[in-house]
DNA sequence: GCAGTGCTTGGCGGAATGGCCAAGCAGTTG
DNA sequence: CAACTGCTTGGCCATTCCGCCAAGCACTGC
């Protein structure tokens, strides 16, 4: 793997691992209709808004979310939409993950 | 978020830290061509034989990939061939990201 | 200005991740 | 059986992640 191979998929990683935390992903799917300041999503989250706040700063930083104070409040909008169309594949991934873990279940 | 919405985005994002290590997304590209030994893994990724093997028990365990004993060598395949899309648009979002950091260091 | 609200940042402890080395294990070959 | 190959597992250390609390910062309203 050269160089820039290696630099093709740090970029990837960085990107999936941005949204690899269920909170996040859980943000992105709200963001997904419409934009939400952070005191609606740390109300839906249920978390402290200091740990809400961190992880929307995570999402920002990977390009997957944007920030606009409005105010005295932040509202995150959605930029990359097409971030709703993992879910698809994952659902799909989970669907037989779980059917194998029935199968293994059913061994034992 | 109630208990089943939570399982659900634990799931999702169970899949996707599978998917966000460079190496791993560097084998799942590889393995989208077709079935590899861990050897041939190992020798294209250039780390330890050890580290392969278990970046590839990750993937085993998220469903991603399959693994199959033929001889003395074991065959990775893989299973989620859907996984490849996800590439499309974390292209789309590192173009924009890129655009964005060529702009920030253009303001300094 | 000062109190209050909404959000971010710093810091800290606990947990998880990632890398290598070494040891173990299964299958092959002499 | 003994040596060898291909792979996995255990263990250790360094790094990163994640949650909360506390403090700071920006804006609003009295």
């Amino acid at each position: 793997m050269d160089a820039k191979t290696q630099a093709r998929f740090d970029a990837r990683a960085r990107v999936l691992k941005a949204l690899a935390h269920p909170s996040r992903l859980f943000m992105v799917d709200v963001l997904s209709q419409g934009e939400r300041c952070v005191c609606e999503l740390t109300e839906m989250v249920g978390a402290d808004m200091s740990t809400v706040s961190k992880h929307l700063a995570v999402l920002r930083a990977a390009g997957i979310v944007a920030d606009e104070k409005r105010g005295m409040q932040v509202y995150y909008t959605l930029k990359m939409p097409c971030v709703l169309r993992f879910f698809d594949c994952v659902s799909e991934v989970m669907a037989r993950s779980a059917a194998e873990y029935v199968e293994v279940a059913s061994i034992r």
